[in-house]
DNA sequence: GCTCTCACATGGTGCGTGCT
DNA sequence: AGCACGCACCATGTGAGAGC
């Protein structure tokens, strides 16, 4: 089972579309979560058609920020439990009939929405009663290792991250290639790179899932 | 003096719309 | 379809202030 998950800052453009029907041939996933999207949740049907998956749910972004949308390929059984404007819940279901949940998040910057988005992450977890896979663009580093270039971002934010990780009890997968996520797309000493995407995941999919990898696409 | 946080200005980027 | 423009968003850079 492949999980793909892009931070696309906007899907809106042909280009993007273009790019993403790329990813798509060259992965072959079986689930895509999309974040930033940017665009109303209603144009995702047609994305979901051009890229020829069976499945899509969206969420639509707040004016140009934020958007979501989990879309899976025919025979990938998924069942959404429960949404909002910071994450996307599922159910999925292996072939093999074994199930795990699958939680897609969207972290804030501004620190009251980011309270708000960590409560909701809490109340999934109260739900979760089988494996537990969290996708997120978190906006969010749990150390300076995580970021090159820049202003230190500070240290209670990573603090209080850890904290949250910690609570749900979730482990950071660390990616088999490359390590930062995100790039702030500048030249010379100007870039800044981060780690603003990651899959956290609980104890018991580690056990069932021992050989687990996440790479770094691109 | 050092570190951290906050507010504001700035620049890069993407979407929506209108025009050709 | 391609382009230009305006608008909106977001991260960065800078300076000021607070706390140690």
């Amino acid at each position: 089972m492949k999980i793909l998950c892009w931070n696309c800052r906007g899907v809106g453009n042909p280009a993007t579309v273009r790019e993403l029907k790329q990813l798509l041939v060259v992965n072959v996933p079986d689930i895509i979560f999309l974040c930033e999207t940017k665009i109303h949740a209603n144009e995702l049907s047609r994305i979901r058609f051009m890229c020829r998956m069976e499945g899509c749910f969206a969420v639509s972004s707040d004016r140009k920020s934020g958007g979501m949308a989990l879309m899976w390929r025919e025979g990938v059984n998924v069942t959404i439990q429960n949404y909002s404007k910071y994450h996307i819940d599922s159910v999925v279901r292996r072939e093999e009939g074994e199930k795990f949940r699958f939680t897609g998040f969207y972290g804030q910057t501004e620190p009251s929405l980011r309270n708000e988005a960590w409560d909701m992450l809490r109340r999934v977890k109260n739900t979760v009663n089988e494996g537990w896979i969290v996708r997120g663009d978190f906006n969010a580093i749990l150390n300076d290792s995580e970021k090159d270039g820049g202003r230190r971002k500070s240290r209670a934010g990573m603090d209080e991250f850890g904290d949250i990780l910690d609570e749900l009890s979730l482990r950071d997968v660390k990616t088999f290639n490359g390590w930062f996520t995100w790039s702030n797309n500048r030249e010379g000493n100007r870039m800044v790179k981060e780690r603003l995407d990651r899959f956290v995941i609980s104890d018991d999919i580690m056990e069932k899932m021992p050989f687990l990898v996440s790479y770094v696409v691109r």
